[in-house]
DNA sequence: GGGACTTTATAAAGCCCCTTTCCTAACCCC
DNA sequence: GGGGTTAGGAAAGGGGCTTTATAAAGTCCC
């Protein structure tokens, strides 16, 4: 056989995460609200709400009031009943985020690494640390952590737990679950950036509730993440989304794969500096070694009207919608989302000259079809999605029979006669 | 609620898929054999055989020797049960093809359209008599078709059977089902050339069993069918898969839709004769008035070893292999086929090039996961197509219980007490 | 030629989904 | 406190797939 065997149980995994879903994003609601939201029964949504209040993810929590007739009973996000972390392994730094439920940063612990510290090692003796460190400060019993997802850059053998490349250090095959197990107890999921942040698009983002949708990730890199049919996708082997590779300038400049001309050097942060440094060598809005404090200053100088700054933004702009229109022309998707660090500094001016570059270059229908938004994650997408990912691996192994609370009552009869 | 609601029934439906294309690929075959190749149960691929020999769409044929126990049943494609018709509407011409249903031709009609002939009614003329053309010649009774594919370029709403937009003749919202109904009394389906191709290679081609695909068309016109978890992408208004008006070149060549150096534009047949005439403008090649004939001079000119030939095809190579290269990196697919008349002409000096070029582009997972191939499908690929969206539509609406044809013989025996 | 063994195909039963229907519970208002 | 109204749960029903049992149809061998 091909392609995955579909069973009756992805229809009830696909409906508990949508109901979930819906749960923490308007969290004190009723199930005559689920139900009408998700497009489920009242029935289905009732035993599905019963399988979250047994797991403890939801409690009840009051009743609506009611103008004659029996007040609809209330659900929400059950806050305390378990955390979740997400981990962000960048090429300069290590960020984890401990999450309750609702998906509330209860505590942070970034650790920064030096440029030597690449041995897989010294990075999981961080992330050990740092787990620690945000468990201890939220102050929760282990137990209720109810898994730990980590984000890689690269190349990533999900189901193994191996981060098969990483550009940054130049790991291979790198049994990285393995080595993070021996320091932290908790399930450990692991996937990519990119897919991290679009599944937290798809879970409390501009994806959630709605049709196909593509999240472009601006950061240091750039790549992007597809939610297609309702759920990520992932290609043949795990390593679909890599758009920042993607050619846009035929022997355009020398980009770190070997290749001219892609997308990521031109719209990921060095592309950004670089052609800043371009326009201009000596802007004070540069910062030669700080990305970070680069674009912060861009981001002030395009609201300052710099016109320098402007200029830097409406080209990156051009180049962005250039490679977007052509997503938006071979996917079709109903939303675009713009997101990560550099989308998030430069805001609303790079969203406005995205959007009409956008319209100049792509085809009426796919266009029409089409929204662009920056992300409505206000925090650190990658950990928000990492902690997904564990949220969504915790839910998933429910498998476990209810129990059947069937005392030994004779079950089978003895063949009479 | 946002994605399209699944259901169990849809699972069936695949299932139904799956063991027809089975059967109609490898034509004698057991109930066995079906279930190992399908991953399903025997006695799921007994009913569903079950279903397929009472719409007369399979027969029994017979039996395998066995050596020691009871003899494999056969079934295979009732070619005579019935008849699909794919309809291609082109530029210039119509075709149209009556297929049994092991999808063999068993006649062809093909009607040219002079360049004035743009007006709905007139194509809806050609078409409507090449579909009597095909019935008649193929002797067929009209009860035994059990429906029309129709394949338009352009945009479509298969659902309202509207051809949206076709940039060929300017057609707006054009109710071409609607025309066609008046002409012709089958069941009639619409769909555009990409999408035919991609079906097509999902049922019979190159993605058969296979994981996700994207199909390549190279015509006249460029574009990519996308077979993703299974099926056909269509994205959130049916019209993903436009890749030709990727950006291949930025500022490059001026294309009909408005932009510069769409892809389109150096890899459809009209932008190859173009590099032909810029590289030797009094070349024996060139048929300035035809396609297809330039197209045909080309492949035979490599196989002569002209080096302009050669180096045509070679840099039309490269500029296809750059847009690939971004499709692998983008989905991460498992099949690349090439598709449509461009593609089957010039076959393997152009096959080979690809192949070498993306190499050179894609990176290295995704590329070690993509196998790049020539569609192995040998008529028409969008005629081939369009019919198979007839079966798809005579497969999906068999919603009737199947009326348990009990004899009263007493089958279930009385309670003995 | 008839049992023994083997293999296939169908029937029955069980499990998992989801939905519809019915009924009780809970609340408002008069 | 009763009538009207709405919520939520339990039961029944329908569709799907699988496992297990049984019937059917061969071969092989004595």
């Amino acid at each position: 056989m091909s392609s995955v065997k579909r069973t009756s149980r992805d229809i009830r995994t696909a409906n508990r995460y949508e109901v979930l879903r819906q749960i923490i994003a308007e969290s004190p609601t009723s199930r005559q609200e689920l139900a009408a939201a998700t497009g489920l029964s009242l029935a289905t949504v009732a035993t599905l709400v019963g399988e979250l209040l047994d797991l403890r993810l939801i409690t009840e929590v009051g009743f609506e009031d009611s103008a004659g007739g029996r007040p609809r009973g209330l659900v929400a996000v059950n806050t305390s009943g378990g955390a979740l972390i997400g981990v962000d392994i960048a090429e300069t730094y290590v960020r984890v985020e401990l999450f309750d439920l609702a998906l509330n940063v209860l505590a942070r612990a970034d650790e920064d690494m030096r440029p030597g510290e690449s041995r897989p090692e010294q990075v999981v003796g961080h992330v050990a640390a740092a787990v620690g460190s945000v468990v201890t400060q939220a102050g929760v019993e282990g137990a209720r952590v109810l898994g730990v997802g980590v984000s890689v850059p690269g190349q990533v053998d999900r189901e193994g737990g191996v981060s098969e490349y990483a550009p940054n250090w130049d790991w291979h095959d790198v049994p990285l679950l393995d080595l993070l197990a021996e320091h932290i107890a908790y399930p450990l999921y692991l996937d990519n950036p990119l897919r991290a942040c679009a599944v937290a698009e798809l879970w409390f983002g501009a994806a959630r509730g709605r049709g196909d949708t593509v999240v472009v990730n601006l950061g240091t890199g750039v790549g992007a993440g597809l939610v297609l049919g309702g759920g990520l996708h992932r290609g043949v082997s795990n390593s679909a989304g890599e758009w920042g590779h993607t050619t846009l300038v035929l022997d355009g400049r020398l980009c770190h794969c070997g290749n001219h001309g892609c997308v990521e050097t031109y719209v990921g942060a060095p592309g950004i500096m670089l052609h800043l440094r371009e326009l201009s060598p000596q802007s004070t809005l540069l910062h030669p070694e700080d990305q970070t404090a680069t674009i912060d200053a861009l981001a002030r100088g395009v609201a300052d009207r710099d016109p320098v700054a402007v200029k830097v933004v409406r080209d990156t702009a051009r180049y962005l919608a250039a490679g977007i229109a052509d997503l938006v022309n071979l996917l079709n998707p109903e939303v675009v989302v713009l997101s990560s660090w550099v989308a998030a500094t430069l805001g609303e001016p790079l969203l406005t000259e995205v959007r009409e570059a956008v319209a100049r270059h792509a085809l009426r229908r796919p266009l029409a079809a089409a929204e662009i938004v920056l992300s409505p994650i206000p925090t650190d997408p990658v950990c928000l999605g990492a902690a997904t990912f564990a949220l969504e691996g915790a839910l998933s192994s429910i498998s476990q029979r209810p129990a059947k609370r069937t005392a030994p009552t004779r079950s089978r009869t003895a063949p009479l006669s």
